[in-house]
DNA sequence: GCCTAAGTCAATCAACTGATTTAATTCTAG
DNA sequence: CTAGAATTAAATCAGTTGATTGACTTAGGC
């Protein structure tokens, strides 16, 4: 397994089996489903001849899996500590949920068009065999944590379970709407909003009107 | 196969047989994940000596998810039915909101603990393979329809492309929401909420900030 | 310039998959 | 009370899975 892509003629074409290999399986476990696309597809498909490629790679599918999420987080973050850095002192709320959407929807307007890795992830988050690795690589990045310390202080009177409870909406909120939006584009269907940074416009507006609604007493109905 | 359960005694084992196919096959997908559980293990963990029982009762996989999909729907509309009618002519927001949240949060509650129906659903939902059919199914009852209609006169400026933009996060926040709490429960993990009734109240009261939230020109950031 | 190690390829393995077939059992209809 | 259909059981099918194996190719250190 070699990491310094590009150094030598050997490292760069191994390096760029690898990436054969992530940018495939991501595409194919987007469009197929996880549960429906075997290594031995995922080599064909990366037009390796070798049928156990990716096990020769990467592993067992968990490690595939945590490989892509690997290779795209680190960009997501940086995004969103550039966003951070540029919010610090804002009184606005906004502000803050710009630094939980943003970054994704930016992310995935910079790789083009069609795009993967929304649908990748929701998937990932959904199923519960894998629904750790995403928590363990994406929701323990420190600029995230930040961000929630600062929007934790617009809610100072919020009871803590219901934070938690909201947090969690937020989280689950950007991937599907994320991945839904991602769908609608690759099927070609109209979807409501026309651009990756409207799509953030519109997710932002609804998670401030989440974020800042009041809370009921627990009495019910 | 046969429809009218209990009327005969054959007929009534049959139908015992498929309910604890489609309970256990529920539980199974719900804990292991769609793409780990074959038809061979759900007809042995339903007590099947018979491997093939999954594909005599209901046929592929796919028949499979729909038809516990049809076991539960029923209920769900029926409850909602039921809400829709006592909530007529409210002009409180909040009403109506709540009648897209409390038949399914007591549809749960309903079915003791544990529950495997909400993980289930989330999983069937984001899968690209089988997301239509709980659209086919689940998403086109009449009641939905009579509900979304009055919500759209609590926002009579919003833009249609903003409606259904919200729309699909209402849906994917009830969804995912109830899941999350489903799996917490499972885990024996602390929950946010500490019954159905009051993750309902959670959900409503973010829901309807969601919804009334104030929605930005498109100028972006 | 050769030799080691990394990468690629192709064949093979047992295990498992959905599906089909055959046999045994159970119940119903007449 | 029997003829026959429906259900359950059990065996079997070809195809696919992840993993292992050894042969071949090639880069890079000595």
């Amino acid at each position: 397994m070699v990491t310094d892509v590009g150094r030598t003629p050997r490292a760069e074409q191994v390096g760029a089996t690898r990436l054969q290999i992530l940018t495939t399986a991501e595409r194919l476990f987007a469009e197929q489903g996880l549960y429906a696309v075997s290594n031995r597809q995922i080599s064909a498909a990366a037009g390796q001849g070798n049928n156990a490629a990716v096990g020769y790679h990467f592993g067992t599918k968990a490690d595939l899996v945590r490989a892509i999420v690997r290779r795209r987080t680190p960009r997501i973050e940086s995004l969103r500590q550039e966003m951070v850095t540029a919010a610090a002192g804002s009184r606005d709320v906004r502000d803050w949920v710009a630094c939980l959407v943003r970054p994704v929807t930016a992310h995935l307007a910079s790789l083009g068009d069609p795009t993967w890795f929304a649908r990748f992830s929701a998937q990932i988050m959904t199923d519960p065999a894998f629904r750790e690795i995403m928590a363990e690589e994406a929701l323990a990045e420190p600029s995230l944590r930040e961000v929630l310390v600062n929007l934790y202080e617009f809610a100072p009177d919020m009871p803590a379970d219901v934070r938690e409870d909201r947090g969690n909406m937020i989280r689950h909120l950007i991937v599907h709407v994320c991945a839904e939006r991602e769908r609608s584009l690759a099927e070609g269907a109209a979807t409501p909003r026309s651009t990756w940074d409207e799509a953030a416009t519109g997710l932002i507006d609804a998670i401030t009107g989440l974020w800042t609604a009041p809370c009921t007493g627990d009495s019910g109905r």
